[in-house]
DNA sequence: TGACCAAACGTAACCGCTTACATTTCTTTC
DNA sequence: GAAAGAAATGTAAGCGGTTACGTTTGGTCA
């Protein structure tokens, strides 16, 4: 009698089924080994036992797990949500499983994750933005796991990526908005440390406010977490500033659906009082009112593109390419000339 | 010169430290069984090598992973997302990982992720909602995976939960609606098949309509995907119908977004001419204006007490115990009173 | 019918850890 | 200082697969 209180092994089907564990182990992975009539008898074997290969054990010997490690900022909000959702389904069309993990914007926290998900065998890994230890670049390269980075696009960076560039990106709104006639800019950010799309935003704006003849020193970002209610209390803050902005640039759409909240606490008409800008173009944007003026990342091009790179990358044994996608303006109702 | 093509093993880590392969276990697993002169010297070779244990020989070895797996419906919009979150922070807490699996709602991706995380040696399993193929549960019954189920309860499942009563509580909130003076009910529902929640509260509201003198099968509910344009969709089609709803109750925040978004369109004010509830109360639902009438999940304290829960059964190797939590109206601008 | 070769299958080593058990080293006690 | 017992360390089996290599089977052809 089979022991059922343990997990059936590649050991008793080859004893249901009367072969060897070679065999078995054939007709899983590559069944065109192996005679039709004994295929179909070890696949019956399979059946009856409700067999399922020990992953572990596989990846001892096998050394591929066929699995993709994702580690993102954050699950809380929707910034990360259809790209991933786009990389994992181009992932399984591939035959790959993906691992999520969250970070809460963390670095010792990521790193941890990290270490997992290698440990745990995933083929490559996928990493949000550039800011991070290079000690862990050097882990990663001494495993030999292929690396991606996306929503962030910097050729000098340590690793491939598949993104956009932030800072361009912001410059390009901030200057589309300095041109309808805004000059006292405010801004509120997402926390910079260690957070390379953070810090290039700010930096973009400056940009443009140097392109556009404003002091970018004038500017004075607010540096929140990425969540409503900080963009709100940081929208009041701003707002009772000495010189009071027309507009106020936020790091994202989250900060900036708290800026609109910020502003009816107050009683302001947004856009009629004071302008506000998002950045991303998650559904959110489109959910507040009035509708956000932002800027549009390719989220779901960007995740597939990386599937594809990544699994490139791997299976091709090459290093990675890297893209720039192109992120554009979408005006909708946040923003009022001037 | 040690081989830098390929990871460290415990065998390289043993040799530099001039200890033996047990030793070595031992100051990463129990290191008060090492003189902390051995241990340093360990710990020293361990640095130098760069070396981390691999996961699965680990796993095969002792067979635990300290890996909790999670599977949820989707990752695109909020509804699980802080729920998860604290799961994940309960769970790190107490020394274990959280690898999270998306299957867009369907029952065999669920199945082929529930199979993989198995597989990988998860310790334990947290799924969404009791409707599943009762094979699933026989094949986790086998290999003595415990189960915990969230976001439903129903003490009659074959697993053991923690969640509110959905039926119940899509009861109190349309007949509170109901006592508002609301007659004319329409409701746009997610899709139920396979989907607990979805179907219970479809029931729920049935009930509240029996228990107030109305028909219960003059509900007759549109069932689409819980997205925004889905939701929108259902309100322009409800709204064409012959009797013109009062009040459109939607299956989750999402969908009420959606209905908002579909009275705009038609130009109808809310709750003036139509009054809209959601359910979840996700951060959404106070985003979105009118804010939403709707009811409140206790999100992180089912993410917390799940976690708890399910160590608990891995720890103590004992059967869970479930836990109906409460879910409360949350009464804000979007009905109102006839 | 027998020789030959390809296809099918089996044997066993190996992947990198943990741990039961065996061995060595160190303390303690008289 | 020797014996006894405890603490520290080492040895090697085993976890469940894959796969190189060896053996058997079966078909083809002279």
């Amino acid at each position: 009698m089979p022991d059922t209180t343990t997990a059936p092994t590649i050991d008793d089907v080859a004893r249901e089924a009367g072969v060897s564990t070679a065999t078995v182990s054939r007709v899983i992975n590559d069944p065109d080994l192996v005679t039709v009539k004994t295929r179909e008898r070890v696949q019956a074997a399979i059946e009856t036992l409700g067999y399922t290969p020990n992953f572990a054990a596989r990846f001892m010997a096998a050394k591929r797990t066929f699995t993709i490690g994702a580690i993102i900022p954050t699950m809380e909000n929707a910034i990360f949500a259809r790209g991933l959702q786009a990389f994992q389904e181009e992932l399984h069309r591939r035959g790959y499983t993906l691992l999520v993990s969250s970070s809460a914007y963390k670095s010792k926290v990521e790193e941890e994750q990290i270490r997992n998900l290698v440990a745990r065998g995933a083929d490559g890994l996928l990493l949000i933005g550039h800011d991070r230890d290079q000690a862990i670049y050097d882990y990663l390269d001494r495993q030999h796991v292929p690396v991606l980075v996306a929503w962030s696009y910097d050729t000098n960076a340590h690793a491939p990526c598949i993104g956009f560039d932030n800072r361009a990106a912001m410059q390009a709104l901030t200057e589309d908005v300095i041109k309808m006639g805004h000059r006292r800019l405010a801004m509120i950010s997402g926390v910079s440390e260690q957070n390379d799309r953070a810090r290039l935003r700010i930096a973009g704006v400056r940009d443009a406010m140097a392109a556009q003849g404003l002091d970018p020193a004038s500017l004075d970002p607010i540096e929140v977490p990425y969540n409503i209610a900080d963009g709100q209390a940081a929208f009041v803050e701003l707002i009772a500033r000495e010189t009071k902005p027309s507009v106020v640039l936020c790091g994202n759409d989250v900060l900036a659906a708290g800026a609109i909240r910020g502003a009816e606490q107050l009683n302001m008409k947004v856009p009629d009082d004071v302008s506000i800008t998002g950045f991303d173009d998650i559904e959110l944007a489109q959910v507040v009112r009035p509708e956000l003026t932002t800027m549009h990342v390719p989220h779901r091009a960007m995740g597939q593109m990386a599937a594809q790179e990544l699994v490139g990358m791997i299976e091709e044994k090459r290093k990675g390419v890297s893209q720039n996608l192109k992120a554009s303006i979408v005006r909708r109702a946040s923003v009022r000339a001037l």
